[in-house]
DNA sequence: AATGAATGAGCCTTCATTCAT
DNA sequence: TATGAATGAAGGCTCATTCAT
């Protein structure tokens, strides 16, 4: 980075990824073009370079972005959530290239990306180990609810399916625009009580 | 196409699906230059193209090529495998890159690629499609070795939620290539009982 | 067009237009590469791209330039010119390849160009017949010098016959860069006396 | 060249030779390719190197072949044809690119080509004198079939009006696919009276 | 004599990045 | 701080030509 950290440049720093997450939603980190990012975010492309060393930095600090926004959410969950329209909501929200806590699409771009650029992995494996601690946090809470004995691992166990599971309905919804959200829904039915639910304490000695 | 289905055109094409998805694996789709995979098919660029209208239409080829070999690896599923040994192996196979019938890599590359290319799009819809199918017809069995009854609605339930969880651990293979595999192990406890069990026939009159 | 109407934005066609004419002279609209164009202009060539859509547009653009130069040749025609010299003047300067408000290589180029390119053709189409009109204007005014009864008709054979008579020469020009301009003028005193010379007006009642 | 002359041998030259014709007519020089050439005459691209050294040769071929064609179409001139009703057939076959003694996209592509390569230039030249020459004796048969005195230079004159405005037509042709067929006439009989009547002898001492 | 697969130089075009103003 | 004109290195693709069979 190149400017000092006044609000200023922090409002211009922030307007840049704004514009620039629309047009990677949009059209993939590839084909948005320094020139669309610029003329999103009501600038010109030379000036983009005067917060951002280039467009590889622009992608590293969206993921940071997302990071935040991610963890926001989670954090947010409430504790007892009517589970089930809750994630088809998020579901159809995917499907439909909406901006909520995680967009599908950025997501399976910036996957993608992890696969070539190493900064883009390592900032990629920080996000997810952070993002997984909090949801840990909240799953411990659940179990805590139900007056459940706390077992880490099981914790850990529990929390790992369950975001494989809804990030891989991510995959789905961008790769089955049309797949019913019913059909979703039922999925779910197979799998969240045995993931939310947790056994009373035995009387283990 | 623009040759005769001869064997030898075959042959050919083979050699430069086979290159270009190497060369997509480690580098993208865009960042895969037609040289490079020219190079790594051992022929010249201009000879691509009498066999492939345009890289597009490789990228189009190498999906057709992963449904086949995704139905393959699918239809071939034991009836009663050793479900836990089997998804830690697959997964480590995605961690280090390997190309079995599904390379994490390419699944994600295909999958941000559809959201911009219309034509990728469909033929990715069509072949989960397709490949859903399989699946079901593979779980229908497992229901029957159990002696089971058979709700087809319940039998697309449990499909669709165990490939969301599958194809989920494919993005943490990428994401987070030091996740350790007892981890996935332990997740899959959380989930593929109560996905792969199915409840004896009720005495329902 | 992408840049906007500033007078630098029209400057920089204007070197564009005319290096890419020079290259298109020297060797054809497909032997010019945009690499020798842009060195002719003395830029580099992705600044093409700013001031025109493709090299096809800069064609495009040179047919319309000429047109103007045409029509502008044609409307300082004066009145009752030597047309003997006038014509051999003109069909040296073809001979030596020397931009006059119609270079006879570039004219055959863009007519040949019509043949194959749609948008060419119209072009050329309209741009002709535009020039005839003005063509026809400075015969109608010769005509009332001469206080000669005007008949539209006749005047426009006589117009269509003295430019066929012209552009075939500058065939010539190119064909045989060793014509010898006395037999060109000789050639033209056994037309243009016929051509150029209107009857006085008969007592036709 | 590089085989025998046998008679299979120019039975092939002339095969490749018409296909060529045809496929530059339709397409102009550079857009007309060696493989559409070699299916156009039912054989294989590496063929036509047997029996020419280059798509410019067959290009050189052309023109000579089109001189002998050109040459045969002015031996063939009847001495007292309806001039009028012959040029507007001719015209007419041009705007259609019929492929008469001589095509009019391809005329204007031969003479395009001149600007460039010098040895086009130099066939070109060499056909034109040629030409000329046999035109040349045309009109002194015309002459004295009218019983005129025969000046050498007026002939040449008059012939090189004639070529002229006859060439101009073949651009006029190309250039303006929908001008009528009848003013074509019109403008003909402003030119054509006083250049193929020949003055009676005078009693010149 | 004939094939058509193979080559590879070169073309048009794009776009991240720089720099004069 | 801001602009946007300018750069130049690739990239995808074509096609005349060659060569093994």
């Amino acid at each position: 980075m190149s400017a000092p950290q006044t609000a200023r440049t922090e409002a211009q720093r922030e307007r840049i990824l704004a514009a620039a997450q629309r047009c990677f939603i949009r059209h993939g980190f590839h084909a948005a073009g320094m020139a669309g990012i610029a003329e999103a975010a009501g600038m010109s492309p030379g000036l983009i370079y005067r917060y951002f060393d280039s467009k590889n930095a622009i992608i590293l600090a969206i993921i940071e972005r997302q990071l935040l926004e991610r963890r926001a959410g989670i954090d947010s969950l409430p504790a007892q959530p009517d589970w089930e329209q809750r994630i088809r909501e998020l579901f159809l929200g995917w499907q439909r290239g909406e901006d909520t806590w995680m967009n599908a699409a950025l997501f399976l771009e910036t996957s993608a990306q992890a696969t070539r650029d190493p900064a883009v992995a390592s900032a990629l494996a920080a996000a997810d180990a952070d993002i997984r601690e909090h949801f840990l946090a909240w799953m411990r809470a659940q179990a805590q609810a139900q007056a459940a004995s706390v077992d880490e691992a099981d914790l850990r166990a529990r929390a790992l399916a369950l975001q494989s599971f809804i990030e891989g309905l991510a995959i789905r919804a961008v790769r089955e625009p049309l797949l019913e959200d019913v059909r979703v829904a039922a999925a779910m039915r197979q799998l969240l009580p045995s993931l939310l639910h947790f056994p009373a304490p035995t009387s283990k000695p």
